[in-house]
DNA sequence: GTGGTCTAGACCACC
DNA sequence: GTGGTCTAGACCACG
């Protein structure tokens, strides 16, 4: 988890940058299912911030089925990669976000093949779920 | 612009949900260089909004070197899609959003296949501004 | 609002009752789509409560997409009993929570014929959402 | 009772877990008066979990009137469901925990018919407790 | 020691 | 005015 980086002065919320870092470092696969996430003070001690923060960054990590907390084992990868295809709400409202994302990089001029390109860049960065997991 | 509809209930902001419409807008062809926006009082009152929201919309617009604002002129489209390549860095910023983007689907579970097909599926919405514009 | 009732000394929290009590007005038809909620620090001050409590209800309730939040017109019922079909994974788990309670009545000795009574007797209390809404 | 599973990484409680899969065991006749439980360090042993959790999982049972506790015969099932009706305020009690219950899955849309039809087939689980056992 | 709840008060963003 | 974020500190429940 030392890999994790936040940003103080970014106008993303604390807790969401660290809900980000964990959901890439999860589609990257330096984090998978059953791997231990550091407890909620532990981690808030790391970066200063107060741990009700981390809380609510494992919260919502939580609710959208990635991670689980317990009392006994805190919290702990639940869901990866390779566990096979999400909701079909997630995906419909994926799809609009992802809408307005790409929107962005073709109104400001950028080429439909270099959005694609890009695109396949950031995809390339991830693991094949199927395929053998990268030695880190 | 009467193609335009924001929610009202939603929990994204109203000047953002203006933004990211004319941003689409831009992207999909309807809006390119030279078009003229309604007044922030005009909008503002076909939405029944405040006319400071609308202004805060078109700040962002401008900020983002999309729009052009000016007393006499009103708000108009100054860079669209055709307008060449964008500012290293507005790509650097995006690609940070879209890794985000990314690994949240994967993430999820969605296969990079999918998660590829998905995005040229929203690409293909786009007129290829090298081709020939549309017509509306 | 004011039909709410929470129990201090009950080992429910407190957010989680307030939850429980709107989920019931939704299914009692009290409240449905566009019904408005007074705002978190109101209900807070009414219940002698803190804000932030309040606030992790409509938290969850806005998590279960039955509000929507937003700072122009606070809390909003989004969902009700005539808003079609739950997500397949929300009937999954709430299986499992029937078959807990509905086997803690059969293990206490209650036949299969009072539970289903019950069970009806209970449903009865929600107004058919084809029907003609109950008058308040 | 190796039939019992639980799950270490659930956010349910152990103990309630462990009272949970008792409960379901009496209702579905797998367990009935004068049946045998482990003793709380064998079960302990068998999850590899703590005694006191079995303990309190145990004291949680009798507390319910499920399960009588002594030192020398140890846990022993007192009450199954063919022991007659349950004390009027257990009764009460479920019907506020049901509504609660069924008010969600109303809210969520879930037809009152659709209900009705999910909790029959759950009911249809618990043998009949006039009738003769099944065979296990 | 872990996560979870509740209180309290500050400040910000949106409208 | 609204909800949202962050901090801070207390106490509880679980194991």
């Amino acid at each position: 988890m030392d890999i994790i980086v936040i940003e103080f002065d970014s106008e993303v919320p604390l807790y969401q940058q660290l809900r980000d870092r964990v959901v890439e470092a999860i589609a990257e696969g330096k984090l998978s299912k059953g791997s231990q996430l550091p407890s909620t003070r532990q981690l808030a001690a790391d970066f200063g911030i107060n741990f009700h923060t981390v809380h609510k960054a494992y919260d919502a990590l939580r609710d959208e089925g990635l991670i689980r907390l317990s009392r006994k084992s805190g919290a702990v990868i639940y869901r990866d990669a390779a566990a096979g295809p999400p909701p079909p709400e997630f995906l419909k409202q994926w799809r609009l976000r992802a809408h307005t994302l790409l929107a962005e990089a073709i109104a400001q001029g950028t080429t439909p093949e270099t959005v694609l390109a890009e695109l396949r860049a950031i995809l390339a960065q991830f693991p094949d779920p199927t395929g053998t997991p990268p030695v880190h």
